[in-house]
DNA sequence: TAGTGGTCTAGACCACTGA
DNA sequence: CAGTGGTCTAGACCACTAC
């Protein structure tokens, strides 16, 4: 069996690991890498182009290849649609939508969704549940102007993220997670005491260039979002 | 000029995000694009394996490839060491060591760092200020057995976080994000009234199997975490 | 069991950039 | 301006798995 770019990768971090590749030094070229495995520059590469993209060793062109100082520690996470998220957790899942209106949109959404003064959004408030239990609150904007079947789509028996997530072949987005004391009405709807601390995630939706949705997302007292890297 | 495999990746995305490659279904193979795009299949094996990476499409072999009914959406972010993320906003960073001991693990830490009863942990409880007002609470346990040096470094002047990114040159962590209450201790830390919302990080670090460092990492009142994807 | 993606090779040319 | 990584090619073999 030859020599492959997850041998020569696994090696390589071993050698960092171990320490045989410190921290700051350089590392020897691709070619003379490739001859030292036994194996095609092409190998080495891949091997070392997965770990540049890891954070772990730092390319230049004509500079070479050095260990980074101090790794870039990225976390990955996948954003969960909430229906799979709950049955994952094997409880029942529940929908419900709670107002729908269409109104001007409102000063503080202007520069997120780059919007005028005066034009429509429509404005959606949705509950999420586990077993019957209060898991999710939704609070979303969107953009009709941009979404043309939205005016048709009730959203009574199908959240609009999983409305949105068919109808929107692809797009790109800006994610915050911060911590919110609840107030009272989101006390009522999550089944917490005023000025308990929950979590929120904030997601503005872009497509190609034009902001199509902007969404609150608030979770049960306790909710704890995890990730390896 | 030859087709790259970026232009062979922009041209796919192009057509998922028009609709033109609907989702769910089934591309044609590496060897028809390749002649239809008129490079290497190695070309586009490239652009499609990054675009299976970002979660794009799902490639199966015999079975082909499809676009993803609902992309994974994952978002990728670099955990900060403080300093930096300080120094990123204009300010001035200052740090101060709050509390130093070594005790017998507690139960509720047993787990996590997978120690037996009875073991001796080192505890660390530090401050990192922005422009003297502070930022970010560290409640910091180390397992002393597993960092060698850990006993000499008195983490007066250096942050344990900068210290053991020196000391280890690589390892892997589970990481959570949460809400919490503020209790009394933290919000005198922290110059928040009690029961205040805040954002905190939980992160377990291992070296190759071995839980090295449990850390809490709490954030002053109104923190935001923001990533893109 | 046949068709798909996964990977390796050997060679080539090129873009970038630090010495 | 020379050495490094970035990429493409054409061909090959293989592992997996849906059919």
């Amino acid at each position: 069996m030859s020599v492959t770019f997850k041998d020569v990768k696994a090696d390589l971090l071993d050698q960092i690991a171990r320490g045989a590749l410190q921290p700051g030094s350089q590392m020897p070229n691709e070619t003379d890498l490739a001859e030292s495995y036994g194996c095609a520059r092409a190998t080495v590469n891949r091997a070392m182009r997965e770990l540049a993209d890891e954070g772990i060793i730092e390319r230049k062109r004509r500079a070479g290849t050095r260990v980074r100082m101090a790794p870039i520690r990225q976390a990955r996470f996948s954003i969960p649609i909430v229906r799979e998220e709950i049955e994952a957790l094997g409880a029942r899942y529940r929908y419900a939508l709670v107002a729908r209106e269409v109104l001007a949109v409102p000063d503080w959404l202007l520069g997120r969704l780059g919007l005028g003064k005066g034009q429509e959004v429509l404005h959606l408030v949705c509950m999420h549940y586990a077993d019957g239990v209060p898991y999710q609150h939704e609070d979303r904007w969107i953009n009709p102007a941009l979404v043309p079947d939205v005016a048709e789509a009730d959203f009574a028996q199908t959240g609009p993220n999983e409305w949105l997530v068919g109808a929107i072949p692809f797009s790109n987005a800006e994610i915050s997670f911060m911590a919110v004391d609840a107030d009272r009405d989101m006390a009522e709807h999550l089944g917490c005491r005023e000025g308990d601390a929950l979590f929120r995630t904030e997601r503005t939706t872009w497509l190609q260039e034009k902001a199509i949705t902007f969404v609150r997302l608030t979770y049960r007292r306790g909710h704890r979002m995890t990730t390896q890297y």
